[in-house]
DNA sequence: CGAGTACTTGACTGTGGTCAAAGCCAGTGG
DNA sequence: CCACTGGCTTTGACCACAGTCAAGTACTCG
């Protein structure tokens, strides 16, 4: 493969995530790629945007696991949201300015910085295009809401594993999941920090996930062992990442 | 006052938020308050939109306290968010079409029913316009986030403190927040299912506070005693609720 | 090969959940 | 006007899930 081509899949992963969902113009098509240009490599575990920063960019993660997360002054941290290939990990920050939260990368990471003042002009000129990208912040806020169903109600097994399933369904969709098993760039203290737990819970609870037969997580990589029972336990059914095409 | 000028003030919130953050041209005003036209009253503890129905609306909420929720298969239920009056309560269905949580109503409500088809005009007329509600969910979801914060991180005396300040703002900046008190139509059930909590532990929780002079919840009314140390404990601070003026 | 980070495990603790019963209050009907 | 009802709140006794503390193991990377 040579290494124009795989610049354009990179590129291109947004624009399969969204043309899933509903049909992209050429001229659309050409906008978003028009203003996908300034591109970027960030190393892993380095913050690249702090909350309360006044932002002129959002970032289109081409490839690399990105989080995004809230201090408490105790030291004390939540991870808000996981991000994967072709995410538009801060597209809020456009209407927002400063952020609420942190960014960072979990693993190394490659992005394009896309202009606010680009997206504003998209506004201006595609209002299609201007509703696939407003949906594609209202799917980001339907995953906080599926999070919150997890801190607030279910029990730690059922959280890592909702966990583990949703990022199983997210990398199936952008094609990085294989024999059932993805490459998940996390530590279990990382993971504990998206579930609301500590690091030596989430331990004993993988290895009751490991030991009972439904799913592993070692060595950066998750495998299923046995989905409907995994599923099951965690109460995962993915209509909140809205999948499914439809009219926008 | 004469009933056409407190209908007037009811459609005026939003308009009211809305100007707050960032300049309304006469013409955006005129667009929003026309498109606000199908007048509801719903009674007290009625789901009005279930999860996976197909919208052909939004809801801007009058008047009232609503609630949008999840359910578990066993019974739990996780209140995903509370809105106020002038609260758009769903907008993300616009560009959603279906939920992924249930909206309800918890005190008697009047709302206004806003037609998707006329939200699409707006995305196609009024750029700036489109812009300032897509700014509205996306303040929605960093609630979410701070949410998140708060049920993963906070133990439960934060978290229950943490609820009432953020009520607390939000009364405020609609003008329905007198004496360091605002009215709260929630019962301390539905408080523990915003909090994550049982309603046995908010019951134990707001009487600690109680008697520690922070703050009282009784007879669905909440009374601020002691604003500096109830923030200090619940880690209250507002920027996530982004109500500065900026530019969008 | 050594240092540092991540993972693993065990013993003990504590916050918040569960279960149960009683109290309180507003609304309803006799 | 009062008794009854049902929902909400309050309290106590007990329990359990997950946290804390501590020590040890296994990898990676220099």
């Amino acid at each position: 493969m040579t290494d124009v081509a795989d610049e354009e899949i990179k590129v291109d992963r947004l624009l399969m995530r969204l043309g899933a969902v509903d049909r992209l113009s050429a001229e659309e098509t050409a906008a978003l790629r028009a203003i996908a240009r300034d591109r970027r490599h960030y190393p892993a575990d380095k913050t690249i945007i702090r909350a309360g920063e006044d932002t002129q960019f959002s970032t289109l993660l081409l490839s690399g696991l990105v989080c995004r997360y809230k201090d408490l002054r105790d030291g004390g941290r939540q991870i808000s949201a996981l991000h994967v290939d072709g995410d538009f990990v801060d597209l809020h920050s456009f209407t927002l300015k400063r952020l609420d939260h942190n960014v960072m990368t979990l693993s190394a990471c490659e992005v394009s910085l896309v202009a606010h003042r680009d997206l504003k002009d998209i506004t201006e000129a595609h209002p299609h295009l201007t509703r696939m990208l407003w949906f594609l912040t209202n799917v980001d806020a339907a995953r906080h809401r599926e999070w919150e169903l997890s801190l607030g109600r279910r029990d730690a097994a059922a959280r890592v594993a909702h966990l583990l399933c949703e990022m199983h369904a997210r990398f199936e969709i952008i094609g990085l999941a294989q024999e059932g098993g993805y490459p998940l760039e996390l530590t279990q203290t990382e993971l504990a920090e998206c579930v609301g737990l500590t690091p030596v819970h989430v331990n004993r609870v993988l290895r009751q996930l490991r030991e009972d037969g439904l799913v592993s997580f070692q060595h950066k990589r998750v495998q299923i062992r046995d989905w409907p029972r995994l599923t099951a336990l965690a109460g995962f059914r993915p209509a909140y990442l809205y999948l499914e095409p439809q009219q926008i």
